[in-house]
DNA sequence: TTGGTAATCGCAAACGATTGCAATAACTTT
DNA sequence: AAAGTTATTGCAATCGTTTGCGATTACCAA
């Protein structure tokens, strides 16, 4: 609610129309967050719900909108299994993800861990890394186990 | 040559056909490592190569070729700018990336600035992160400058 | 309240990348 | 050397995403 309503003074303020499209984008991210315990969304998923809000919408005003939405700050976006997610922004602070390449889960990661990695490459290099929006592939504590025990049963099988 | 060879050996080893599309996207890949110094190739520049050695070459064979190659640990693939690149998997450990999102260069990045990282990730979170192919996009430190001055430029201009 | 104008939209085409399928060709076996 | 098996190919369709374009519409000024 709160976002919300920051978001559409932000859309406001940088001389952006409040289009019936930008709105019902917004409410179904701010919802989905929500929802599913500060969930990312797929960009189908906000498609097919918008549309059922809005039966005329199209997925490329979707995409645009959540470009215009992730450069204005109010939306960052996600890469799950290389597709795009969004969510509203985390207002304390940004957050980095950890996307598990076999269960497509993504764990928050407090930035404070990348803050060295930061410093070294400024320092080392002069290369100023984009870590706002970052995230690490890899495989979560649970589908390492799992596949641990797959890989047992294989071996029992042989 | 060596890597070449090599390659081609790893392929017969694993049960997979020599075929003439194969061999070529291997020698193409050798020689453009080569040729621009530790360069990477975009998936098209591979194509446009191949297809002058062999025109029924299809776009499709080049990225099948390349993902098995990938997955035979012979190349490495590097997102560059969101298009994926390719070069010879480096032989002396892998490395990772720096990519500027202004010039769209690739900075080589010692492994050893990663361990402490995995490490953390490994401890806190039980999360195996994949930093084999590991890149960071950013700026580096040339488009950093030119791009102060062209803020001074402004500056002045207004 | 009305009209002007520029941002935004829906549509369709195009992008880079992947996939299904029937035809082909590399390897094995004899 | 010839035939059989099956991985691999070329082609075309499809995926998710982006872009060009003419039509629409949100906003501002009169």
């Amino acid at each position: 609610m709160m976002k919300h309503d920051k978001a559409i003074e932000t859309l406001r303020l940088k001389g952006h129309r409040l289009t019936p499209q930008r709105l019902i984008v917004l409410s179904i991210i701010a919802s989905g967050s929500e929802a599913s315990g500060g969930g990312h969304m797929g960009v189908d998923e906000v498609y097919q719900a918008a549309k059922k809000a809005y039966p005329y919408m199209d997925i490329a005003t979707v995409y645009r909108t959540l470009h215009l939405f992730k450069g204005l700050g109010v939306v960052t976006e996600v890469a799950i299994g290389d597709r795009l997610h969004f969510e509203l922004t985390d207002p304390d602070g940004h957050h980095h993800h950890m996307v598990c390449r076999v269960c497509n889960g993504a764990f928050n990661l407090s930035p404070h861990y990348l803050a060295e990695f930061r410093d070294t490459l400024n320092k080392e290099f002069g290369f100023e890394p984009d870590l706002e929006n970052f995230a690490v592939s890899g495989v979560c504590a649970k589908c390492q186990e799992a596949g641990k025990a797959a890989n047992n049963e294989k071996e029992i099988q042989n």
